[in-house]
DNA sequence: GTCTATACTTCGATAGAC
DNA sequence: GTCTATCGAAGTATAGAC
């Protein structure tokens, strides 16, 4: 079954330059752009690197995944710590960058199955960490979590920040001003600018 | 510049078979699946038949889009017309085929120039319905829609049907059925079931 | 440990046969 | 009007040279 085939070293700087390379390309071309030859290409290497760092180009998907996921968990901690945790955690949500390359692979997953796994737990661990600081933060904001769990208003954020990035991307606008103004409000009333 | 090649008729047997079998791959394995191979498999035809009645593959993806887009024009402006447009709205919104098809060309467009444009066009027409029905509905219920502009629930009940399909392809499922519960609560203040 | 020569597969597209 | 033979480019992946 497995391979014989020997791979690189981890810690080798063609192996971050290919990673580096393919976050560009997914963020601007999308993930079908991602090609062993247009890696390559983009970091100045030969397509064949592509297959000594990586046994297939779903691996090199999952090291990618990984690489921005952990990174995400922890910024996301320090975010959630802050004075105002509502309005940073809209604010974070609003990064374009992060939706892109969260609708990339969701859509990516959709047609891979060893990529599918990985995505879904991470963003499970992502949602659960949002979470135990959201209900915190409920509480003391006294919100009546029996009409409003605080498990909805993170679901409702990342759901409005997903659609407006992905329609911005599109040339769309309606309704998107007055969306984030509504947002916005809400959040006023219980962490005042 | 363009090609003198001959082009099949727009009623051909053999061309709509193509559209159907195109729209199955891009539904079932995304539209990264979508080949002129793969197409002419799936629906029991020679590959270069596809070549044959579309000039490019872009080409094909356009007129699939545009066959899944007036369809859907007519369909959401029968929804609205029910006695319940609200429910009817977010019913028709919770549909995973409508969603998957939308976040499939969503991520087509993103590195498609041609037909990027195409589907911001088509998305804003299906928005500026859906805004001029429930501007009257919003009426009709007395909402003050200086708080709540009729454009903002319509942007939040696509936000959140649209992630939760998303969402529920991965795997995942925390939160949703508490925000479900929060919009039908919602919906229900509205029109009572 | 790092990279290259190379094989094999699939892709989009065209010109020309029926 | 309908379909097929065929090409050149691009894709993934491996075995072997440095």
């Amino acid at each position: 079954m497995s391979s014989t085939r020997r791979i690189g070293a981890e810690d080798s700087e063609s192996r971050a330059a290919l990673l580096d390379a393919a976050e560009r390309l997914i963020l601007t071309d999308g993930y079908a752009a991602v090609t062993s030859r247009k890696v390559a290409a983009e970091a100045g290497l030969k397509p064949q690197l592509v297959h000594y760092y990586f046994r297939t180009m779903d691996e090199l998907f999952v090291e990618l995944f990984r690489r921005r996921a952990e990174d995400g968990l922890v910024r996301q901690a320090q975010v959630l710590e802050s004075p105002r945790p509502l309005r940073a955690l809209w604010e974070f949500s609003n990064q374009p960058t992060g939706s892109a390359f969260a609708m990339e692979f969701a859509a990516l997953a959709n047609h891979r199955k060893d990529i599918r796994a990985e995505i879904g737990r991470f963003a499970e661990a992502l949602r659960a960490q949002q979470l135990e600081i959201m209900t915190e933060v409920f509480e003391r904001y006294a919100v009546d979590v029996t009409s409003y769990p605080a498990v909805t208003l993170l679901v409702l954020m990342t759901s409005v920040s997903r659609l407006l990035v992905m329609e911005e991307r599109l040339g769309m606008s309606t309704g998107h001003a007055e969306t984030r103004a509504l947002v916005e409000r809400l959040i006023d009333q219980f962490e005042p600018s």
